[in-house]
DNA sequence: TATGAATGAGGGTTCATTCAT
DNA sequence: TATGAATGAACCCTCATTCAT
């Protein structure tokens, strides 16, 4: 368990079972929140799914907000552990800007049900105090790198210089986040493709050259 | 009481002292759902915002779904009386572009409450049975408009035709969609700014002319 | 109810009804602290012994704390209402402290569950945050009262001189606060007899002339 | 494993190190009792400052009952071996009365924690059939004993004869009960100057001579 | 001996809703 | 029309205890 403190100060690893237990506990709140959402996502309900009660549900997490909080960590890492290499591995603008969109949705079908879960548990979960349980600040973390990368080719000269990297990062990022609600609706929407498209979309919007765009177009 | 009870056939008008208790009832609940979040607002707080009681709101409108149906039905309906008119008044397609990313930000900021709040409703509310209180297809009616209009102008030959204008017509929501939230956590943003921006980059991804972008790119 | 707020400023009087609920509740409150101790109190007990549900308890209090509050402050009023002309009416020295005691231990016989329910709550009850449910400084007010008297007649002549009045106090108060517990083991206990020989015991520990006590007999 | 299972009719002498582990865990008891109340002082919190888990408590322990009943016996002999020599030594009524007082202050601040500890499970501790856990008879037997001293002095004349033996003892005591709760409010309490007004207050209430004192004064 | 895991009853509280007035 | 009162289910969580290891 978590709270019953080990006499010894070692790090408190935890146990085969334990790690199995939180997993399937993990597993079964994931597709709990993705289904039902998260207001309706209660321990018992959870617990059901999983096959146990609440109380081992308490005992393994301490409390709801704790397994919650597990939840968006555990995204967070995998998401940073997927993309991370395959957008440093291309050295390009275009390539990039491709292969961050290909691979975020890649990441998106792939675990569609734990970024839907993340997804209402950063616009619904708080704590008693009301505070959210999610960290926006890893989300903003995550824009302003995109930021950066944009930013950085637009000094090279592979980007039009003449956008705002920040409102081309967030229309990038709004263009994704969108996905998995609508994945929800049509099950059957082909991701690459889409991935493609996307990608097209925003490599015109960011291509050099277009002479009636800018702040010459509303004077 | 609630319109539907009416012996005769006759379109039930309101009283006077009705529809303005119902407004402020409304106007309370728009305010508590923006500030709190759905999964917050219960009846007790909204009637505190009025200034009411629980059963006042359930007495005129039946329940927390009908309640909540209501502040969907009256966003939707500003919402097309408001852009409408700015859109038919565009000719070309740039303009009509432009003017449906700055008519629709105009919109949100002169409803940013409303408009939080029938978010929130989309992402959160259901009805006992688990089915959401929020009907996706006013908004996929929406999306598909703006589909049809590009659709258009690529006809016209004034966008490019290699884009998919379902997926172009997605990204210009998700990317408007997404203010919302961000006005939520900085209350200071630029929206006029915002949206020249938002403008030029959807301009610049639907011109014509781009020789590096479209299906060549991935063949 | 409690939380629910009046739309126009008054003081929200009470109806009728709602003090007969919350009269009937505290009367509940009390037996069952009385007879089963604080920590086995529960919402659940008390409301079965009141012949309604926890509901609406939490109706009529808004919570446990609240409830609980009031059984305090109710004793509390109560006791000043009984004790306070009683004392005032009496000009000597002896006759104040044969008052005091004799008043008080009626006090507790005439209400005696209230008076242990309150001892309970004074030694267990604690709100969420750790906090005493019992505001001490009402009991210290009423022993600095007692003291205070003391120490007048200290002044007068008619006590000795060389006593302290605070410790004096406290083992009156002590004598007095010890009757609720014996009287719960042994009901039969006679309370008139018992504060007679109790204001006798402080009589004699009072009155000047006794040449072998004082700071003589510890050198 | 708890002593009443040997299946030999031996004394179930316990090893040095289940010895060592009980000691631990009693202590860990008391500091937690001590410092939250009984009512907080769950057998988690107890492990956790005793540095283990519950379920070592229960082995050793069988049930958080026996765990404070043994709290309660341990404090008792403590107390009976740390006032009896001090009593006997005193041959006069007066230096009994002062070595009862001052020997019981300065064990109860020699014990402090312990005290306070047993004092709440006297108020508060009960099985699960509703009875107490602290056994009242031990304490009545101190009143009783003390009472006998007093009539005893009272029959060698060098007590007043006119006091009821058995409310002296019960004030004498209540006076003492209160110091541990005194204590806890305000730690800097001087315990031997306490104890000698204490001693001279009782010596006053109970020296012969007193002429305004006894059923005369009440007729 | 000792532990981690699990259990199940019961804790206080929130909530939408019903109903008599 | 409107209100106060009541209801009952569901919520998260704490707890002492049991059990296999």
């Amino acid at each position: 368990m978590r709270s019953e403190s080990k006499p010894d100060g070692k790090k408190a690893e935890r146990s085969f079972i334990e790690t199995a237990r939180r997993g399937q506990i993990m597993a079964a709140a994931i597709d709990t929140i993705a289904e039902v959402g998260y207001g309706q996502a209660s321990l018992a309900r959870i617990a059901e799914t999983a096959g146990t009660s609440k109380g081992v549900i308490i005992y393994h997490f301490g409390g709801k907000d704790e397994l919650v909080r597990e939840l968006v960590a555990e995204l967070s890492a995998k998401g940073r552990a997927y993309m991370g290499p395959r957008l440093e591995a291309e050295p390009t603008g275009a390539g990039m800007l491709r292969s961050y969109i290909e691979s975020n949705l890649s990441f998106i079908r792939e675990n569609h049900n734990h970024v839907v879960a993340v997804v209402q548990i950063a616009l619904n979960a708080r704590s008693a105090d009301g505070s959210s349980l999610y960290d926006f600040s890893i989300r903003e973390a995550g824009v302003a790198a995109l930021r950066q990368l944009l930013a950085h080719f637009q000094g090279t000269g592979e980007f039009r210089a003449d956008f705002d990297p920040d409102i081309m990062a967030m229309a990038i990022r709004a263009a994704l986040d969108a996905v998995p609600g609508r994945l929800a609706r049509d099950p059957d929407l082909d991701i690459g493709r889409y991935g493609r498209e996307l990608a097209d979309l925003f490599q015109a919007a960011t291509r050099p050259g277009g002479s009636n765009a800018g702040p010459a177009s509303h004077p």
